[in-house]
DNA sequence: TTTT
DNA sequence: TTTT
């Protein structure tokens, strides 16, 4: 597959309402929610501290589409990485409108204390089963758990140039299960 | 400035017209350019390429407008990094419509053989002369960091947890011109 | 400012220990944080499932280092945006070493239940004071009050060609304290 | 699979020499490429203009590195998009050292004026032949969705809370073929 | 070591 | 409406 430019949306914000999922002829799930970030300022005239909200209407697919049902609720935090897309209908009263949309590719709940079904996780739109830790770099919203920071304690050379000996290096494993969300 | 959550664009893309450079009553000039992001890929039942093309809107101000203006042209090819915001208006015909557009942070300039008035470079929203250095992330048309030659030279931490005699960091400088965008 | 390339971080994950703040002789303050961000996978061979986290060595200035020294601690989740930058340095082995660290231009708490002293909330590094809503595309940690999507209930026609009539825009006002980061 | 966290790399810049491809002992593929992001900014106290470049160690697997090798030399510019991964290894001199590299994930070439064998394009590293439209966002050269150019076409939901009556909507399909980059 |  |  080919391509000729980049069109990646990040954002981080709180769904305004509970995720909607419906299914099209052939089964496949559809979730559609709508998440909110929000600036805060402070007016430098008035001294008032003035908030702006933006909506942003995100759509996801499948599996993913059926994560978001199943763990997301009103108010949840969710980390979301998608892209842009513009879709042209038509109204009741005949006017053609434009609705620009986040297509969702990967998600990641935020939420640090999840409720019952909300243990917290990542869920990235992979259902083909290939290797997704290159593009999943999603991960948890659950409880993290920190580890001592032993490695950066010894920071250190390299030699790009002429390497020395080196063991054969690690390179993720591609195959592996891809229906457990986390 | 305070804030909840990410609203982030990144998009590299060509311009599908010129820009349309406007100024404000009070003489703010405002840019709003057309990127086109575009996918092709083989369809595998048919086995045609398909392409599928999708169209922002996007819109920059004060400096970063002017810059637009001077440099860019149909055709163009740019990174672009913004936010999405969503505006509610009224046609002719009286329907509320909304648009989605990204306004524009930072902006380079990625055409590799610029023509006379297209000296290739960047430039970031920073008019009003503050740090500009979190969001020129790696370049600047308005006011990135500067950061002397010297810094990678800089010793540094040997043990992070237990920093041994280190000579003074280099912290980027705040003030400088802000004028020139490249 | 100008710059060719882009040289961008985006994590979000957990610190391994509380923040280490430090001052230079002309008392600006260094933050330096490590944060964790980890992937699991099931082999698919084995069955088991694997965790691999990564470290990474971030450090702020200024303001927003302070910031970080007041309200995150060991444990604390953070989104962060930066640069990258590798310093050369030298052991006292006399061996010459390279640390790559992530420069923090944003970093935004995305802990939900912040303890007393984290109220939650975001920081960009922008004490100069200008506008930081491009930039700061952040918002917060704290307890986001997600509102009803009544916005893409109606979505709409744009017309980009000929607008009609449209009020003067609004355009971000630049000038506005900074000091106050949520 | 999952993940908590995000790690997440995204460069524009130029390739410092020529790609360095090796073959691990099960033949696959592995290229290595230093990327140079550089700043440069006027001092404001002597009035020079300064450059900083910063070099990035980058790493791509498989196909992805196949194609890095057949198709940048030295000079090309490249979006990179990737994570951040420090490796811990022992020079000749016995002393352990790490180095911080950025495994690629996604990559375009940005040179607009592409020579013989730069027919310019995209890859993405979905080696696996599983779906990779999380992460080649926009375009993909090893497999991002398709996207039929009707799909714009396709109607929509009138309103988000209670949609009307629509027509099945346009999913991506997975399924196609993944060794033509571009 | 690139690029402008 | 761009680009290849």
């Amino acid at each position: 597959m080919a391509s000729r430019g980049i069109n990646k949306v990040i954002l981080i914000g709180n769904l305004g309402s509970d995720p909607e999922v419906r299914y099209t002829q052939n089964n496949t799930a559809i979730a559609n929610i709508s998440i909110a970030t929000s600036e805060t300022w402070k007016d430098k005239q008035t001294g008032e501290t003035r908030e702006q909200t933006e909506w942003h209407r995100c759509v996801a697919y499948r599996r993913l589409a059926e994560i978001i049902g199943e763990y997301l609720k009103k108010g949840s935090k969710v980390y979301v990485e998608g892209r842009l897309q513009t879709r042209k209908w038509q109204g009741q009263d005949g006017v053609e409108r434009y609705t620009t949309e986040i297509i969702i590719n990967d998600l990641q709940m935020l939420d640090s204390r999840p409720s019952a079904g909300q243990s917290g996780g990542y869920a990235g739109q992979s259902s083909g089963g290939g290797y997704a830790g290159q593009q999943n770099q999603g991960f948890g919203g659950g409880g993290d758990a920190p580890r001592p920071a032993t490695q950066q304690a010894t920071p250190v050379a390299q030699n790009f140039q002429q390497p020395t000996s080196q063991p054969e290096p690690f390179i993720p494993d591609q195959d592996f299960d891809d229906d457990i969300p986390f």
